[in-house]
DNA sequence: GAAAGTATGTTGTAATTACAACATTTTGGG
DNA sequence: CCCAAAATGTTGTAATTACAACATACTTTC
């Protein structure tokens, strides 16, 4: 198990080796790799476990009946993902969750959470606390990128949110075409073609999954 | 200020009135009034506040330079708004808040929390961490609900998370005609345009904000 | 380095939505 | 009860998107 990127996570923080070490064992720590497009979470599954990327990286999502998907979340190397279903153990996934490429997750029962004594518990807690608020930060800002009416519009709210965060006019985003689209709630095919329209009026430069905005 | 409706909160679960009038005391809690329409945080603003609706109710909502309103959210009596701002003291607001009716809010300083002993802030934390979560479950359902490249799609994803959430195929909704449209990302013309569609079809019959699944 | 498979780009048409303008209904005062 | 204001419904047209079909480019594997 990859235990460096565990000790640097927002769930293990403020505690010393000896400590994850333990709290990986009363937490069931116990990793497992999967392949690109497999499937660890299905919609309507009952799960206790704290999910944690360890490589790779999945999204969640959720696919209709007639195969559309939407791509809520991408969720990378050193973050934490099913969190709000592990701590309501009661309510079923509305979600899928799959790889998008080949991955390793380690699971953390969190109703082992229960057996911890206090101080240690409520220090997880308080770790637990900024992962949620953090990917309601997270879900918000989906919600603006798919806010305009027009492909355009969402993609330029997408890349300027990335540039923001990266702190330069030019980056690479983590979606292919197929997934930017799932993610914007459009058609690739209107994606594409929005994006040559943008490069020819100068907007933006773009190749592969390599942008700027000009 | 409303005490009854606090004590039922999830914030205050497991607490006796005693400890409450001591936390609300200790966390500076105020409550304010505000009419229709009013703004209570414009996106942008920093927040230490963790705000409770005591009455009425707010829209959490994004607004952007042309006009066009999307609604995240709709926070009614009894709920909480504002805690992943109030928990990340740092991080700007992205979205406004405005009060959907007359409303009250009252306020609770979130910075206030460090000076807690540590029993008491970490059964707030747990009660917090119930509170985000929840509020993860219902960001991820708007979208859901404006997954649907369609309005009627849209509607009837909205029209069955509510009829499921009501136990029944009759309900009340708690939208007007242009708060829906903006919560599911539509025309409202359009929405106006679909419903009365629908209920041609035989899928829906619905008058103002009540509503019948058939 | 050829072939097969995957990803991305392009195009045309049908369907849907945006937007504006206006009709009708409902609501809340006076 | 009437009026004004607000909310909701209706319609037509222009713009946009969905969808399918195909072209091109890039990757992987042998």
């Amino acid at each position: 198990m990859d235990i460096s990127v565990l000790h640097n996570s927002i769930l293990f923080k403020g505690f010393d080796d000896t400590e994850i070490a333990e709290l990986l064992k009363a937490l069931n720590a116990a990793e497992k790799k999967y392949n690109k497009g497999a499937m660890i979470f299905s919609s309507g599954e009952i799960t206790d476990k704290l999910c944690f990327v360890t490589a790779g990286g999945v999204t969640i999502e959720s696919n209709d009946m007639w195969g559309n998907r939407t791509i809520l979340n991408l969720v990378g190397k050193g973050q934490f993902f099913a969190e709000s279903y592990a701590l309501l153990p009661d309510v079923p996934m509305l979600v899928d969750v799959c790889a998008a490429e080949d991955c390793s997750i380690v699971f953390l029962s969190m109703k082992s959470l229960a057996d911890l004594n206090d101080t240690i518990r409520a220090r997880l807690l308080a770790n637990l606390l900024t992962i949620t608020t953090r990917k309601n930060l997270h879900l918000s800002s989906r919600s603006f990128h798919t806010a305009p009416r027009q492909v355009r519009g969402r993609i330029m709210a997408y890349l300027n949110t990335v540039s923001v965060q990266k702190h330069s006019r030019e980056f690479d985003i983590p979606f292919d075409r197929q997934q930017l689209a799932d993610y914007l709630n459009v058609e690739r095919s209107v994606l594409s073609n929005e994006l040559s329209k943008m490069q020819r009026d100068g907007l933006i430069r773009c190749r592969k999954n390599h942008f700027e905005i000009i």
